[in-house]
DNA sequence: TGCTTATTGAAAATGATTTTCATTTTCTAT
DNA sequence: ATAGAAAATGAAAATCATTTTCAATAAGCA
């Protein structure tokens, strides 16, 4: 099945003169297929499972280049790691984190992104990227807590 | 001169069973004069000035009391480098990083704190801290860049 | 098919941070 | 004051994610 996805890394990898492989189509593959936010460690483990050979920097230069394609987004949440999200369907969001079982639950924000143009604007600051995050304890873990 | 912060850190060294030391002091007086936001690093550098024998990891054993003692806070932006500023006297606040000149511009928003309670209460989140960024170019820069 | 050039995988390098450990210092209890 | 127990220091080594190197391999154009 050639999705979108699969068609824009193509446009992408024959556009900057790089050369298509099993390699790169399988960490696509198994990128695609995920839900949550993927570290490097993450998606070798799974890629391993159909290609015992690859290494583990191919991995990471594979998610380099899905993530210049446009494909993936690169998030660091306070551990320090580099984590891969879907940019596709997935309109651009923020960030709670829980700290107790580490889940990540996005959410939008009209309010936040009006506010964030305003204050570019008052600021005479032009906008690139920016990351709302915010930690605590998720709903979950704090009926949890209260038993 | 003995400052609130100096008071601070005494107590919570004391309440942790610790001992004063001449390094934490001049580490702790070297931070409480610096307004930038910074590293392990710079503040080595500087330590280094007064005293040619501390030690990288007695600096950075000390930064990480200071901020268990709530006088400091960590804030991480795209290089991944830990960074320190202050906490008193500074309200919260959030962060502009420009991608030109790395100028940190620190700013304020209630709108962006209210939609934050707003989110928490609709999610049952239980908010402990949050890190908004903002990264593209400052106003100087763009300017410069006009040129 | 052959050839040029990119890619791969393994291992080594990097760089910030953290740990180890022998020595030194603090500070409590005498 | 001072001895002794425990914490802190500094230098060096260890960690750990990430990045680079390099010889061998593979892609894809001519």
């Amino acid at each position: 099945m050639v999705t979108d996805a699969h068609q824009i890394f193509n446009d992408f990898i024959k556009g900057a003169g790089l050369r298509g492989t099993e390699q790169r189509a399988l960490i696509l593959d198994t990128f695609l297929n995920t839900d949550e936010h993927v570290s490097v460690d993450d998606l070798f483990g799974m890629v391993k499972l159909e290609n015992k050979k690859i290494g583990y920097a191919t991995v990471h230069r594979t998610m380099k280049l899905i993530t210049e394609s446009g494909l993936a987004r690169e998030v660091v949440f306070n551990d320090g790691i580099a984590r891969f999200e879907h940019t596709l369907d997935t309109g651009h969001h923020h960030h709670f984190v829980c700290k107790s079982c580490d889940a990540v639950i996005e959410f939008n924000s009209d309010a936040v992104d009006a506010e964030e143009k305003r204050l570019a604007k008052a600021y005479g600051f032009e906008v690139q990227s920016h990351h709302f995050k915010i930690y605590g304890i998720c709903k979950e873990c704090r009926r949890k807590k209260r038993t």
